[in-house]
Parts: C-alpha cells; sequence; structure tokens
DNA sequence: AGCACGCCGACT
DNA sequence: GTCGGCGTGCTC
C-alpha cells in the first residue's frame, strides 16, 4: 500500500525515567534496508529539535495518517546493528528491572569505547548581527573574536560559559553573535592516566633543586608514595597540575602514563587434564559437570571453605564444558583479582580467553567485545560489566565470592550481576554456579529451597588444614596490639614468614575534635567528620573529594584547641613502630592505595617477599593466595558489627572468615588471632570457626522474624536536594503518593513501608537525603506499581529539583 | 533534564 | 507600552 510508511520505535539519550518512552521516528524512505533493531541512530528531540542518539527498538509499518505525528531519523550512526538477538533483550530485561532508560540499559550492553555523545558546541556567527549589546558582552565578544584560530575562540566562549562571564555569553548567543551546533563525538582514545615520579637526578642530589613550597607539598607525597597520578596530587595536596608541570621542567618530577594492565609471571603450566582433584572436589565436579551436559537451565552453589581449591574445579568444569563445545562466563568480583585468574586461565586454556573489565584501556576493551562477539573467544572472565558479553552458547556461567556487594551496580541501570547470570543461563539453557566460602544468605536459602543445588568443599586442599584461631579480649587495654599477637607477630619475624593484620576501616580515621565546643570538624558538604591526615597536614572528606589545609582553628566557635581522636592510624602507626620497629611493613589502606595504581603492585611485591608484614583493609582480605603467610591478626573484628544495616553481621561474618583463611595456605600450618571488644558475640565465634552453617541457621532465623531478604525484597527510594525541605518534602509527598495508589490498585501487592527519614549521612556533596524503605515482593506487578508512582511523582511539583532513585534489592547502606 | 509558551512586575 | 521574571507542561 502506498499510503504506509515504515516506522523506528526508538531508545532516546539523556531522557528521564518518567518521560523514556518507544519514541516513534519515521525512517527515510531510502533508507529502509538500515532501520534495523539495535542500529543507533541520531535525531531531533523535543521543541527546539536538539539532536540527540537514539537506539533503534523494532520497527513497524504505520499507515500514512499516522507519519504526520512524528519526526524523521536525522541519520544513522551505524551500518550494522551493535546489539542484537539476546541483547535486544537484555535490554528490555535491565528496562523493567531496573527501572532505567532504554538507552541507558543500551549503553550497559555495549563497551564504552563504542559510545557516542553530543555535545552543544559554539562558534563565532559569520555575518555580523546588528544588535545592540551590553558593555560586558561587548568586552567579551571583542575578547573573543581577538583570538587568532577558530579553535581558540571556540575554546574562550566555553571558558566563558563556564565562568562569571556566563550571563555575557549567553547574551551573545540570544542575539546571534556566537551560535552554538552539536558535535558528536566518539570516546576512541583513552583518557590515559598521567602519573608522576621523582627523578634519579633529583632523587641522587636533591640538593641541587630549587623547590617552591607547593612543590614540596607534591614532593612529600611522592616520596611517600614512589608514584601518584596527578589528578591524586591535586587531590591530596590541594595544589594544581601546574604545580607538577614545573617540577617536570625543573627536572624534579618526570611524567610517564600508565600501564594499566599488569600481568604477573604465568607461574601454573599444568595442563587441565593433569589436574587431580580430591574426593570432595571431584563429587563437586561429577555433579554440576552432569548439570551442564543435561542442557538445561540450572543453578548450583559451590560452597567451599578458604582453601578448599575451588578454582581446580572451576578450571575442570570450564575445560569440560569447552570440550562439550559450549561456552563460558567467569565473574570476579574486583579488577584486581583479574589478572590473577586470567593467568591462571590462559596458561590452562591460551587464547580463546578474553578478559573485560573497566580497568583495560577503552582500545583493549573494545578489541576484545568485537572479539567476543565474532566468536573469537570462548571463555570470558571479567567484574560485573562482564555478564553482558556478547558471548554466545554459553553452558556455564561462573559467579566466584557470590557474596560480594560488587556484583550490583551502584548507579542507575541498579542491576545486579547475579540475576543478569541467572537469566542468561536461562536463555542459554546454562549452569549458573555461585562459589563462595561465605555465601550470600539469599543464595543459601535458594539452596535449602532446593531452587540451587549444593556442592560443599569442607576441607582444605593443602596438607596443612584449618589455621589455628584465637579470640583475644581487648576489652579495657587501650592498645591496639595484645601481646599475643605482638609474640606471634615476632615469632613470625624470626622464622621469616609473613603475617596479615586486618584493620576494620571504622574507627580507625583521625578526626579532629575541639576541646572548647566539643564539636568534631564537619566536612562543609556533607555530614560527616572529616579526616585528618598527619602527612600534608590536610583535613579531607571521603565523600565528596574536598581537601582543605589544616588550620588549627574551629570553625564553629573559633577556639585553637583542636585535639586529634580517633583510634587512628597514628596510634597504629605509632605502635607499629613501638613494636616492630625491623619489620618491613606494607600499609594497604585507602589513603595508600589511593593510588589503585600501585595497588596490584604492592601485592605482587608482598607476594615476591619484599614485606613482612601487610597491614590493610577489607582489600587485604580477599581472594589472594600468598603460601608464606601463616600469622593473621585481626585488629578490631566488632567494628562493621553494629552499622544499622540488616546485612552487616553477614559482611562482618564473611571478612573475618576469609581473612582467617588468608592463614597457613601453603604447606605450614596457619594461625589466626581475633582481637574484639565483644569476644563473646557469636558472630565473631562462628566466624572464628569458619562455622558457616551455624551461622546461616541464626541469621535467617533473625532476618525471617524481622522480615528481611530472602524473606522479603527490599526496594530504596532515595531524595535528595541542595534545600533540606524539598528533599522531606518530596518524600513525604512520594510516601503519601504510594500509600494511596497501594489503596487502588486491584492487584494484589505485598507492601510495608519504612519512613520516610534521614539517611544516616544526611547530607553528601552539599545535597540533603531522605529515603524510603519498601519490603516488598520484587515482581513485574510491584515493578510496574513502583514505575507508575514514580511517573507520577515526577509530575508533581514538590519533586521539582530533587533527584530521586529507586534501588531495588541492593544495600540500605548509608 | 532542557526548552518553549505564557502570564504578571519594573523600566524607557 | 515592553522586556523579562520564572511557573508549567511537553518531549515521537
Amino acid at each position: 500500500m502506498s499510503g504506509e510508511r515504515l516506522a523506528a520505535a526508538v531508545g532516546v539519550s539523556d531522557t528521564a525515567f518518567d518521560f523514556d518512552r518507544k519514541y516513534r521516528y519515521l525512517v527515510p524512505t531510502d533508507s529502509h534496508s538500515r532501520a534495523l533493531p539495535g542500529v543507533r541512530v541520531i535525531v531531533p528531540f523535543g521543541k527546539g529539535n536538539r539532536k540527540r542518539m537514539g537506539v533503534i527498538l523494532f520497527t513497524e509499518v504505520i499507515p500514512a495518517e499516522k507519519a504526520a505525528e512524528y519526526k524523521l531519523i536525522s541519520a544513522f550512526a551505524d551500518t550494522e546493528p551493535v546489539i542484537k538477538g539476546e541483547q535486544l533483550s537484555l535490554l528490555f530485561l535491565l528496562k523493567d528491572y531496573t527501572l532505567c532508560t532504554y538507552y541507558e540499559a543500551f549503553k550497559t550492553l555495549i563497551p564504552p569505547g563504542l559510545s557516542v555523545n553530543f555535545t552543544r558546541r559554539y562558534r563565532v556567527a559569520q555575518p555580523k548581527p546588528a544588535d545592540v549589546i551590553s558593555l560586558t558582552a561587548q568586552k567579551l565578544y571583542s575578547e573573543i573574536i581577538a583570538a587568532k584560530s577558530v579553535a581558540e575562540q571556540q575554546r574562550r566562549i566555553e571558558v566563558a560559559f563556564d565562568t562569571e562571564d556566563s550571563d555575557a555569553a549567553r547574551e551573545l548567543a540570544d542575539k546571534g553573535y556566537i551560535e552554538s551546533y552539536e558535535d558528536f563525538r566518539r570516546r576512541v582514545k583513552d583518557e590515559t592516566v598521567k602519573m608522576v615520579r621523582l627523578t634519579e637526578g633529583y632523587l641522587s642530589s636533591p640538593e641541587a633543586y630549587n623547590v617552591t613550597p607547593k612543590q614540596r607539598l607534591a614532593m612529600e607525597m611522592l616520596q611517600r608514595e614512589g608514584t601518584a597520578a596527578i589528578r591524586e596530587i591535586e587531590y591530596v595536596c590541594g595544589v594544581t597540575a601546574s604545580v607538577v608541570r614545573n617540577m617536570e621542567k625543573n627536572g624534579v618530577a618526570e611524567l610517564y602514563e600508565y600501564e594499566v594492565i599488569h600481568t604477573p609471571d604465568v607461574h601454573e603450566t599444568v595442563s587441565p587434564d593433569e589436574i587431580t582433584l580430591n574426593e570432595d572436589q571431584q563429587r563437586a565436579f561429577d555433579g554440576i559437570s552432569s548439570m551442564i551436559s543435561a542442557g538445561k537451565a540450572d543453578a548450583a552453589l559451590l560452597y567451599g571453605v578458604t582453601g578448599s581449591g575451588k578454582t581446580l574445579v572451576f578450571a575442570k568444569l570450564i575445560k569440560y564444558t569447552i570440550d562439550i563445545g559450549r561456552n563460558v562466563l567467569m565473574l570476579v568480583p574486583e579488577i584486581s583479582l583479574t589478572p590473577q585468574t586470567v593467568n591462571r586461565f590462559t596458561a590452562l586454556f591460551g587464547d580463546t580467553v578474553s578478559v573485560m573489565h573497566s580497568g583495560l584501556p577503552l582500545s583493549v576493551r573494545l578489541n576484545e567485545y568485537k572479539r567476543i562477539k565474532a566468536g573469537g573467544s570462548r571463555i570470558v572472565i571479567g567484574t560485573r560489566s562482564a555478564v553482558f558479553a556478547p558471548l554466545d552458547n554459553i553452558g556455564l556461567i561462573i559467579v566466584d565470592e557470590e557474596g560480594e556487594r560488587t556484583y550490583k551496580s551502584e548507579s542507575s541501570p541498579r542491576y545486579n550481576a547475579k540475576d543478569i547470570a541467572g537469566q542468561r543461563c536461562i536463555t542459554h539453557k546454562g549452569v549458573l554456579l555461585l562459589a563462595s566460602a561465605t555465601p550470600s544468605i539469599e543464595t543459601y536459602y535458594m539452596t535449602q529451597k532446593g531452587r540451587c543445588r549444593l556442592f560443599k568443599l569442607p576441607h582444605r586442599y593443602s596438607e596443612s588444614g584449618m589455621p589455628a584461631v584465637d579470640i583475644i579480649d581487648m576489652c579495657g587495654t587501650g592498645r591496639i596490639f595484645s601481646e599475643r599477637l605482638v609474640c606471634e607477630v615476632n615469632e613470625n619475624l624470626a622464622r621469616g614468614e609473613q603475617s596479615i593484620l586486618l584493620l576494620n576501616r571504622r574507627g580507625y580515621n583521625t578526626y579532629m575534635v575541639c576541646s572548647d565546643c566539643k564539636e568534631p570538624l564537619v566536612c562543609p558538604n556533607c555530614s560527616v567528620p572529616v579526616t585528618y591526615h598527619k602527612a600534608n597536614n590536610r583535613i579531607m572528606c571521603h565523600y565528596c573529594g574536598f581537601s582543605e589545609e589544616m588550620t588549627g582553628v574551629c570553625p564553629k566557635c573559633g577556639s585553637a584547641r583542636l585535639r586529634r581522636t580517633g583510634m587512628g592510624t597514628q596510634k597504629l602507626e605509632e605502635e607499629l613502630r613501638e613494636f616492630f620497629p625491623d619489620a618491613r611493613i606494607l600499609r594497604m589502606d585507602a589513603d595508600t592505595t589511593y593510588s589503585r595504581y600501585a595497588y596490584d603492585k604492592r601485592f605482587t611485591e608482598f607476594g615476591e617477599g619484599k614485606y613482612d608484614i601487610m597491614v590493610g583493609t577489607q582489600m587485604i582480605a580477599k581472594g589472594l593466595d600468598f603460601p608464606n603467610v601463616t600469622l593473621v591478626g585481626v585488629l578490631n573484628a566488632d567494628k562493621s558489627l553494629f552499622s544499622g544495616d540488616f546485612r552487616s553481621y553477614e559482611r562482618t561474618f564473611s571478612l573475618i572468615a576469609q581473612v582467617v583463611g588468608r592463614s597457613g595456605r601453603g604447606d605450614k600450618c596457619g594461625r589466626a588471632l581475633i582481637q574484639t571488644l565483644v569476644p563473646d558475640h557469636y558472630v565473631i565465634n562462628l566466624a572464628a570457626m569458619q562455622n558457616y552453617e551455624a551461622f546461616y541457621e541464626q541469621e535467617a532465623a533473625m532476618r525471617k522474624a524481622l522480615l528481611y531478604p530472602p524473606f522479603c525484597d527490599i526496594c530504596v527510594i532515595g531524595f535528595s536536594s541542595p534545600i533540606e525541605k524539598n528533599a522531606m518534602n518530596g518524600s513525604r509527598v512520594f510516601a503519601a503518593l504510594i500509600k494511596e495508589s497501594h489503596g487502588k490498585t486491584d492487584k494484589r501487592i505485598p507492601l510495608k513501608m519504612l519512613g520516610p527519614s534521614k539517611c544516616e549521612i544526611e547530607r553528601i556533596n552539599g545535597k540533603y537525603r531522605y529515603r524510603i524503605i519498601l519490603k516488598c515482593r520484587n515482581n513485574s506487578d510491584f515493578r510496574e506499581f513502583i514505575g507508575d508512582v514514580r511517573k507520577k511523582a515526577a509530575a508533581m511539583r514538590e519533586l521539582s529539583g530533587v533527584s530521586v532513585y529507586i534501588d531495588i534489592n541492593g544495600d540500605i547502606g548509608a
């Protein structure tokens, strides 16, 4: 029929959830063959017909009379679909499941190297208009046209828009002296991390160089850290990059580019066929491999105590899956764990392995993506986002350390990689294998309900057995190290064996408190106390990055009597010096590892025996295998126990159990000491014994009684605004809307509302925060319900200027 | 989120 | 009389 037209349903970029839709656009008559689902397009949007990116979701033929309502696609950005088939259905799944926009969902499915963004740019308009303009605008205009090149003119305009001159710049734009246009850019080049280090020349004869005070500051940091990114120096020292540039000019420091992939040497060269499994491992392998060969969607939990050799089972299973002609996806919780894992598996399986994580250069990620898409790799290993890898014919998805919270995305789309993995297993008729030494309560519950098969590795793989664990009561000592721990560490030093000391983050910062008004120094943007850093005499906020020189004066009352408090790292440092004066100590807390770049280098050095003691926070507890570590000390085991989050027991248990498991992984027997103020607390005791089952029973009973997951789902709705009243009113109006809609709906939606209330940290980055917690059943009825409420709420006056997010089954957190 | 349309106060 | 304040409603 000649009266018909082809229309495309398009997901448009930069929409908000409440007006995100499948927008229809007409396909130009000569481009029908290009208009395929998954192809990106440039479309006019809104009254001003600004250019936006969009992705075609599907096409349909519409009658001619409808065509008048739609605009025309401006251009095609791709010659062939960037996503199709399963990925396209994942897009819809993400949208439905996380309440994000179509385009947000789309973007998470493609590697960032493929992203195209529009930016609005300005240039000097060619025929100069005759309009009268203000003096400031004239002045700005003459400054702009004085620039030699067009590029420089553009730069000056952009600067003007970002500074105090923005009014004048806007005037010029309104009156037609400068014009705006849309430019679309593809991120092809990486933002390379520029690193700084001191030069050999300076280090050998520092007296030969002149150094300004600001440079001194930066250099002190470099002396401490060895190396740092320019951005970090700016952040930590409160100086600008020009200081660094001058240091480079003077020959004090040199710049280099950070190589992101640090791959330690491959030690393992055993072929998967040569791996011998012990009895437990073999049983797990037999069970899981028969699930894989059954060729239907299924799920299993491999619960193996620390050091039980889960990785060997993985290797065998991967080999098995590949041999029967199917592919494998393996997720690991952190980037730092990928080099280890990847090495292991590339040694075993060669270049059929692909790696995907955000630490890789964009070009590499893009290449790997293309390789996977083209069928060039059969095993994909990566962090959270790798769950979307365009891998086909998946027979097995492994989620290692499945209890880790890094599998949950903390920004839109707020998906959980475990759920996506489960969905993909259903599509591919594959097996989802969750693995952990300390499974999440939710997962273990599934095994009890028979919805997930359970395989146990209850024994350590090595001969050495479980470490001997002692709990030490620290009440009333006022020290960080117990005598017992000092003895044990010294014994290790004498024997040339290594020790790991875990400090629970909370309580190990140094705060400043005013002796006169008794108030702690708080961040001007956030409602948290700032931490004091002795090294550069600055106060800093870990939430917003605020950093300021320590003036020594209380901003509230002007008193100069500020006092350091908190069982701080200072104190830790002093005691370390006092007790272990000759030990080579590696400190791995947030301050030193703020340079994440130095992270795996330090671990490698520790593994090579360049240090005797490693002290650090959570990050040292996970997945690392150092055979020479025979002593683990937990310095303040209870500090994370009482944080108000329903998962705090679970986290404490898993942290302690895991770090204890770091001890004695080689052939030597390991010991662990747990220092705590509550030595009788069952969580601490069960963690010391690594008795997960008993912990599970207790915890599940408690969750059932208090109604928490897995006995319900949790949906957090967050509100934030620079004006406290707005955030508060917004949350109240939203809550009222929930009640009202819930009363009206004829569907049975179980719901329990807590709040609205202030968040625990009521202000971050200058924004006040409120939240509503819903205990609910996360099904499509509920998501439809809450999505509708959100759309309705967006139209209300009280919600304007209040940003709202909805997070289903995330953390309650801060 | 932008952006246009629209209805009331302080200027030539 | 008009420029411009920002309230309100829409985005194929």
